[in-house]
RNA sequence: GGUGCAUUCGUCUAGUGGCCUAGGACGCUGGCCUCUCACGCCGGAAACCCGGGUUCGAUUCCCGGACGCACUACCA
């Protein structure tokens, strides 16, 4: 069948939105793109007790973030709206009159008690087949009491009649065929009366059919309710049109096993939203991926191998080149454990290939907060010297403070290892020349200070690295003359001299 | 409990019956580079869940088991 490639993300607003959505999102847009396709964002708000104020547009800005694009959907408009769910209760209401009228469904009286009270009382009850004659609904009351009921406003759902006994065959593209006998699936709720709105279940199945979607990617907890879903277009007459599957796998715990939580993060350091979030209930915060000082283009590629590889070594993706190789059929059918010193990794990775003048003008925001004006020259000449070595922006400041601030301390590992006993008279005579020198550029006075050295005798490393705890408070840090070229004669020298005043030996 | 899905180094994974002495990456680790610390480069340790089949030959195919996960709501 050729038809145009539409695909859909429909979160439901009750929180930030989670990176296991963040990459079901992804493979959508992946998918989307490679086939000049539509992806669509549909809000799946059909619970109203679970709406969390902010949640709709935490996941819009998420999105603009990370630089996923929809065509169609909440905030975007089309010609398929309304996208929220809430918004389309009279859409629902006929589809749920069709399957009334045709048999496919009933109405059912029991209350919530009373169902709870039946799961006490028979070990493994299901609503289905084998136990809707002893409940109390349209299928076990005459009409008229079902139509009297109703008209008393009394409370109801409705549910779809499952016929037991028949073998229904999902077409999974990353698992292949999935069966599962009809008898095992029970006659779900598709809409309640006390809210007027659907469940998640028949909203679904309508909106997609209703948007025309032509693949429905969505991760492996719906697995299990796919054939629900096949028997709802076979009921509603739209197999024929129905989108093909694909589960995706789920994305696990670092430690131990099971789905990662919220929890996980606060508890083992690591963001698992895309974005920084407040809680409107709570008050707590939760860290996201922007906020640590990552870039997006970092977390798309650290996400997209999780589940996903091309058969390559490539591990560096743009985005565009995902779109070019990606294939549902290369998606890993297990479940990834999320390793977060990998996506440190995709970071620093980004960061070495990003410009300096790029990477310092996002360090000059620290930089301000640290009581220091630089021009952006200077700073990204500095960020040049310094930034293959740390994973993100913020770090940077940990190895070039001695560029802009002179050192109070000294640390007392590198003294004990680099400062010798005739350190300080060497460094009372390497003052005394470089006082001398008219000349203090690195490309002058690196030769001049070297050929001193070799004259004297002295040893290059003992020299040098007293030199540099001067300088630098530590025995760390770029090629010396890189930083004395940028402090200048003056600094070097003031540097100097207190470092000959604070160190005991 | 029931149903379904899965199972290669600690982790992400390559591998579709012989090319596997199982490849890459993260992490860990040894060395080189060097005034230091990093980066980088070169090396190292580290895996086919178990048992049956099928086959001349199984990591790869089939069956069973084990372990894991998901689902089992008037939540999505």
């Amino acid at each position: 069948m050729d038809r145009k490639v539409r695909v859909r993300f429909a979160p439901s607003p009750t929180g930030p939105l989670h990176i296991g959505g963040v990459r079901t999102a992804l493979y959508n847009y992946l998918f989307a793109k490679q086939h000049d396709g539509d992806l669509i964002l549909r809000i799946e708000d059909t619970d109203s007790n679970r709406f969390v104020p902010g949640a709709e547009e935490y996941i819009q800005e998420s999105f603009r973030w990370l630089g996923i694009r929809f065509d169609e959907g909440v905030g975007i408009g089309g010609p398929h709206g309304p996208y929220r769910q809430s918004e389309r209760r009279d859409i629902y209401k006929k589809y749920v009159r069709q399957l009334l009228d045709a048999g496919k469904a009933y109405v059912a009286f029991d209350t919530p008690t009373e169902l709870e009270a039946k799961r006490q009382e028979i070990p493994n009850f299901q609503y289905d087949a084998s136990t809707r004659m002893q409940m109390v609904n349209s299928l076990t009351l005459p009409p008229e009491e079902v139509e009297r009921r109703i008209a008393a406003g009394e409370k109801y759902v409705v549910r779809i009649k499952i016929e037991p006994n028949e073998d229904v065959h999902v077409h999974d593209l990353v698992r292949g065929e999935v069966v599962i006998n009809s008898s095992i699936v029970d006659d779900k709720v598709l809409y309640k009366s006390a809210d007027e709105l659907p469940t998640y279940h028949l909203a679904n199945v309508v909106d997609d059919y209703l948007m025309e979607i032509s693949h429905v990617i969505r991760g492996e907890e719906w697995l299990p309710s796919a054939p629900l879903h096949v028997l709802l277009y076979r009921a509603l007459g739209w197999e024929d049109v129905m989108p093909q599957f694909a589960h995706l796998p789920l994305l696990l715990k670092p430690d131990g096993n099971g789905k990662l939580s919220k929890r996980d993060g606060d508890r083992l350091g690591f963001p698992v939203f895309p974005l920084e979030w407040h809680d409107p209930k709570t008050g707590d915060v939760s860290s996201g991926y922007r906020e640590s000082g990552y870039f997006p283009e970092a977390v798309i590629n650290f996400l997209a191998l999780l589940g996903w590889h091309a058969g390559s070594n490539q591990e560096i993706y743009s985005l565009d080149e995902l779109v070019r190789e990606f294939s549902l059929d290369r998606v890993s059918k297990s479940g990834a454990k999320f390793d977060f010193e990998k996506g440190k990794w995709f970071n620093h990775q980004y960061l070495k290939a990003k410009p300096d003048s790029e990477v310092a003008d996002l360090f000059q925001s620290v930089l301000v907060q640290k009581g220091i004006i630089e021009d952006s020259e200077r700073v990204t000449h500095v960020v040049g010297l310094v930034k293959d070595r740390v994973n993100f922006v913020p770090e940077l400041w940990n190895e070039c403070s001695f560029f802009f601030k002179a050192p109070t301390e000294f640390d007392e590992k590198s003294l004990k290892k680099r400062w010798k006993a005739e350190s300080p008279a060497q460094m009372e005579e390497l003052m005394q020349l470089i006082a001398s020198m008219d000349d203090f550029s690195g490309v002058h006075a690196e030769p001049e200070i070297m050929a001193w050295i070799e004259r004297k005798g002295y040893g290059v490393g003992i020299v040098m690295n007293a030199f540099r705890i001067c300088l630098v408070g530590a025995a760390r840090g770029p090629h010396i003359f890189e930083i004395t070229d940028f402090i200048g004669k003056e600094e070097t020298l003031n540097r100097m001299r207190y470092a000959l005043e604070h160190i005991s030996m």
